[in-house]
DNA sequence: CCTACCGATCGGTAGG
DNA sequence: CCTACCGATCGGTAGG
């Protein structure tokens, strides 16, 4: 029972700050301002957490363990290389548009990890990188792509969809779906063979 | 000569903060080490700058001064819409890689500002897209691009485009004009009529 | 461009 | 979860 008040009261400081972080930065958010919109005092945000870059931690990670999963069904899964595409396309809007505040953390604050947590991340972000070029190179095989440089690609389509967050608002007129079809339409046509 | 030698310094404070701001964001880096790096003490940066925020708004002002400068020149040129966009997209790429460290600072801590300059800056924002869909709309009326949501073919372009600060290298073997035209062709392929 | 310094605020701890 | 507090550091100023 206590275990279970305590996760609940980890879990808010948790929402509370991607929402902070998210409109402030990391650096420039205090553990003040954090406590302050929690309704308590500072020191006691610490009962609840270690120190300010655990937070920071715990956000990065659990968002890259998100995007690993979606990866990993798709790669299971058994689909020619633009439907595959798609589905990566879909899944990872997906994990932006549900994990908005977290996202912009993700995408922003990464880099105020300190070591070894840095390396950690940039090493998930290359492996991320060669899932989406197995699919590019799969749709080279499959004939169905051109063979551009798929390092170039790759971060092109992670481009393209990385800045969703500074724009996507839940409550606008696209649904995540609409947007993930979209971009996958103009990717796809984009690095089609013609 | 006093002139020529303080704008000399201011220059370099300039430079020198870029590459801070770039490497560890503007709130996270200090006026001390700013000065540690120039040479000099912390005080005697304030005999060339008004403030910290001084230097930030000076970089994202003069970023902004050179997208619209661009953007001006290839208005004011008579061509059909998939010509116009690959200039649009190579202008843009041209003035991201020529000012790598600035454009980082510029995408990402513009909301550093206070107002009212946070309130411009985003105002240049709106204008910048709107040039953007005039090409997107001329494009549609020639008949040449699919008609799809503008507002969101306008963002996915930037999305495209404004990435490429995180990972592009001066001494890369991708010159700017191939990374622009990469990407141009990817997109303009994949706005297109089939 | 420096020394000397300001008030404010930072992340975090001790001890309850 | 609080009071009380720590040493460190912040952006910036006075006065030379």
């Amino acid at each position: 029972m206590a275990e279970l008040i305590q996760k609940t009261r980890k879990e808010h400081i948790r929402e509370v700050a991607e929402s902070l972080f998210r409109r402030q930065g990391y650096p420039a958010t205090s553990m003040r301002q954090l406590a302050g919109e929690l309704g308590i005092e500072a020191a006691s945000v610490y009962s609840h957490i270690k120190s300010k870059e655990e937070i920071l931690r715990d956000i990065c990670f659990d968002m890259a363990k998100e995007f690993f999963n979606e990866a990993e069904i798709i790669q299971n899964l058994n689909m020619d290389a633009e439907s595959r595409l798609r589905a990566a396309i879909t899944a990872h809007i997906k994990v932006i548009t549900h994990n908005i505040d977290a996202s912009a953390v993700f995408f922003h604050d990464w880099r105020h990890l300190s070591e070894p947590y840095i390396n950690d991340f940039r090493v998930l972000r290359m492996q991320y990188q060669t899932y989406l070029r197995s699919i590019i190179k799969q749709g080279i095989l499959e004939g169905v792509f051109n063979k551009s440089d798929e390092k170039f690609t790759v971060l092109t389509i992670l481009s393209a969809m990385n800045w969703t967050y500074e724009w996507y608002k839940p409550d606008g007129k696209m649904t995540y779906q609409e947007i993930a079809n979209n971009l996958a339409d103009i990717l796809i046509n984009g690095l089609k063979n013609s």
